[in-house]
DNA sequence: GCGCAGCCCATTTTT
DNA sequence: TGGGCTGCGC
């Protein structure tokens, strides 16, 4: 990351100086050097900075160069101080990661930005100078998940409904997707009060809703809802807000849920200088509220918008791009984008079909141990699956052969227990309010103070109106608790209150030492007999070394709420395993992608739920998934795999034979495929059922398997054919008319029969009728 | 109030 | 198959 001397000293000469808005002559005479590099879609992208832009970058097409350059430009134009400028990310990494590297361009003037960031950070940020609006103090603290599904289940109670089956997480789940539509509890429509309890649904909501401002807290939906009611009650606010930010930029906008674009829409409505960078074929939230929708119809959002298209990728091997665009060609609902290299060489994707999990973990395991050997690091091979309980054969393998491996995912740092609890600690010295972490760790070590003590103290407390910290000190008072218990609670809240006096002058690692020491948490673990222990230890003292970076212990605390990842330690010589979900916008020079089965990938689950669109989304998945890959994208299924402990077979995805023929290579396994139903027969787990064969061959991707087998493996590779690259996608007109005498390297000369798009079915002199696509194919 | 045995269930999870 | 929760027995 340096930045370029020169370039910064402009900048802040630039930004310093009076009257900034004209831009400086120079810049309209030649072009700033920052623009060099950038290829002409991306210029476009940075020089277009009025109204508002759609930019629809593919995967690996330096979207994050042309954000930033585009940062850079308005500022070093002087169309925008620091403070004008919202963008808005969903992770904390992309929002750092902008910071940096607009930091690289323009200098220390990027601490300016005090508007850069994700979407709920900069909601909390709007939130707490307007708590009051919304029946909120200032000061309220931010719930995650985990405290919001904890008092959706006190809601449930409370409304005295059946436990078993109204669960706080489904609940949870209801309020978040109302609220990732914008919707309060007094928008909701009546109808969708079935979506929860027999009609309760949105009672359980306001009641909910309720507890929050009682608590004074605010859970993640909330940080944008409020806002948005905000905005809606109180124009001058409003207004405010939409002269502030003269340009507007949003990455990730496939990503949006509907608050999230109500949002933006209505702080865009005065300077209309909004970009919205996004790939529709990257779109894989859905389950979590995402719209691509929103994105799809950018244009008719904001009129005279324009769209700028980033094709170009600097990222992946024609092979592997021309296969990741004929598989995302399937989807209807998308914008089309046409991806291309000026690469020429690599080679085909590979596919492999083996017996069962084991196998394919073993043989991944080969390839790996292969690669290294031949000098490539760890580090730069990943192994992404669809769902977590699919890496636990990659571990064992790994464990077993020696690779040292690293999980992206998994429980997060902030959100694992004994952080939850020290950080309970640590919130409520810092607000008596807090009831959720006084719940959460009053007998956390053991005092003594169950079910039972905490039940009085709630009735207590609801009694009173008053919080249980509270009503503790009421029960002191009275002997509604066991002598045993009264003395325990009042030790415990004495300590409480030591150390909230003990927090206004120490800084925020001390106190965390301090109570951590003096409560007895650490203690707890230190004895306990737990195989974890001894993690959750380190763990603690991580957390305290963290509270070490922070001036105050709000400052602390409110950046924790906010972000769930401990900085990472960068390790190499580790090869990454992940889920895809995690992949979405990392890359690596060798990928494999196991578990291609139906069932597994695309979800059972996810296509039961939603249909035609889940589908959609899984192979935007498998799309994310393949384009990750720089140079070799190695894909396998399994005929066999224990899952829950029982045996299934499977056949190969669909995804799989929607691969374009061309740029693949199938590495069957002699036998596998011949002796399929027979071996099957044998190793089943089924009671000796006989397999009807015809319906197990018949689907495509066991012909393609067997097909494969059967033609020698003479792979010559089609580098000439595949080497503009390559796909093509949405309604594109193809340059051969129905009729037309075509060559194809692969499968030689024939005749167009038909044409959908780009995609053409051409009926071959030698091998029949097949679909290729258009760039395939020279006119003969 | 605590600890353990048996039971149930099982995606993806930016904040 | 294994992790997390509940309910029972102490």
């Amino acid at each position: 990351m340096s930045s370029k001397p020169s370039i910064s000293e402009r900048a802040l000469a630039g930004l310093t100086g009076p009257g900034m808005a004209e831009a400086p002559a120079r810049f309209v005479d030649e072009a700033p050097a920052y623009l060099e590099g950038l290829n002409a879609e991306q210029r476009e992208a940075v020089l277009t900075t009025d109204g508002p832009v759609l930019m629809l970058a593919g995967a690996g097409t330096g979207k994050t160069r042309a954000l930033t350059t585009r940062l850079a430009h308005l500022l070093f134009t002087g169309r925008a101080r620091p403070s004008q400028i919202l963008a808005v990310t969903f992770t904390n990494k992309a929002a750092r990661e902008m910071k940096l590297r607009v930091g690289a361009l323009i200098g220390d003037s990027v601490e300016g930005m005090r508007w850069l960031g994700t979407f709920h950070s900069i909601g909390a940020l709007i939130l707490r100078r307007h708590a009051e609006l919304v029946g909120l103090k200032s000061t309220f603290t931010i719930l995650d998940a985990d405290d919001q599904a904890r008092l959706a289940k006190q809601v449930i109670e409370v409304a005295d409904l059946d436990e078993k089956r109204w669960t706080g997480r489904n609940l949870a789940m209801t309020i978040d997707s109302w609220k990732n539509r914008g919707l309060t509890p007094d928008k909701v429509p009546a109808s969708e009060a079935w979506n929860f309890a027999d009609g309760k649904g949105i009672e359980l909501y306001a009641a909910y809703q309720q507890r929050l401002k009682m608590l004074n807290a605010a859970d993640f939906g909330d940080l944008l809802v409020h806002n948005l009611t905000i905005f809606q009650q109180h124009p001058d606010v409003l207004a405010d807000y939409q002269s502030r930010f003269r340009y507007m930029l949003v990455d990730e906008y496939q990503d949006t849920n509907v608050a999230q674009y109500l949002w933006l829409r209505l702080l865009a409505q005065k300077h209309k200088n909004i970009c919205c960078v996004g790939d529709d074929d990257q779109s894989i939230y859905g389950w979590r509220g995402a719209e691509v929708e929103n994105i799809l119809r950018f244009e008719k959002d904001f009129p005279g918008a324009k769209v700028i298209r980033l094709e170009q990728n600097y990222r992946s091997t024609p092979s592997i791009l021309a296969a990741a665009s004929g598989l995302i060609h399937a989807n209807k609902a998308r914008l089309g984008k046409t991806l291309w290299t000026e690469q020429r060489e690599g080679e085909n994707v590979k596919i492999r079909g083996v017996w069962d999990g084991e196998e394919e973990a073993r043989l991944i395991g080969d390839d790996i141990e292969a690669e290294q050997h031949k000098g490539r690091p760890l580090s730069d091979m990943a192994v992404l699956v669809r769902a977590s309980y699919q890496m636990r054969a990659f571990e064992e393998r790994f464990n077993t052969l020696g690779v040292p491996y690293r999980v992206v995912g998994g429980p997060r740092f902030y959100e694992r227990e004994e952080t939850r609890d020290a950080l309970a600690y640590l919130k409520l010295i810092r607000s008596a309010e807090d009831d959720l972490s006084f719940e959460r760790i009053v007998n956390k070590p053991r005092r003594g103070l169950g079910d039972k003590a905490l039940t009085t103290l709630h009735t207590l407390a609801r009694a009173n109106g008053v919080t249980l910290i509270a009503a503790s000190r009421l029960a002191l008072e009275t002997d509604d608790l066991h002598a045993s218990a009264r003395k325990s609670l009042a030790a415990f809240i004495n300590s409480l209150d030591r150390w909230s006096r003990d927090a206004r002058d120490m800084p925020p690692a001390d106190i965390a030492e301090l109570v951590l020491e003096e409560s007895g948490y650490i203690d707890m673990w230190k004895t306990s007999k737990s195989a974890q222990a001894d993690g959750k230890i380190d763990n603690l003292k991580e957390l305290v070394q963290a509270a070490s970076e922070f001036e105050t212990l709000e400052a602390y605390l409110d950046h924790v709420a906010l972000v769930s990842e401990l900085s990472e330690s960068a390790e190499g010589g580790q090869v990454w395993l992940m889920t895809l979900h995690a992949a979405k916008g990392l890359e690596f020079p060798v990928v494999f992608l196991p578990g291609w089965e139906e069932g597994i990938f695309p979800s059972q689950r996810s296509l039961d739920e939603k249909g035609a669109a889940a589908l959609e989304e899984e192979r935007r998945l498998a799309y994310v998934g393949i384009t990750r890959a720089e140079e070799s994208c190695r894909i396998s299924f399994a005929a066999n795999r224990q899952i829950y402990g029982r045996w299934q077979s499977a056949i190969p995805s669909r995804f799989i034979d929607e691969l374009p023929e061309e740029v693949v290579d199938v590495i069957s396994q002699p036998g596998l495929y011949g002796a399929a139903a027979t071996n099957f027969a044998a190793h089943s787990s089924f009671d000796g059922a006989k397999l009807k064969e015809d319906a197990y061959y018949d689907n495509p991707g066991w012909r393609r398997a067997r097909a494969a087998s059967a033609r020698p493996q003479t792979a010559a590779p089609l580098i000439d054919a595949k080497a503009q690259t390559v796909s093509v996608s949405a309604p594109g007109k193809s340059k051969f008319a129905i009729g037309a005498r075509v060559f194809h390297q692969k499968f030689g000369y024939g005749k167009v029969v038909s044409a959908e798009g780009q995609k053409l079915t051409v009926n071959f002199d030698h091998s029949g009728p097949k679909k290729v696509i258009d760039t395939f194919l020279d006119a003969s």
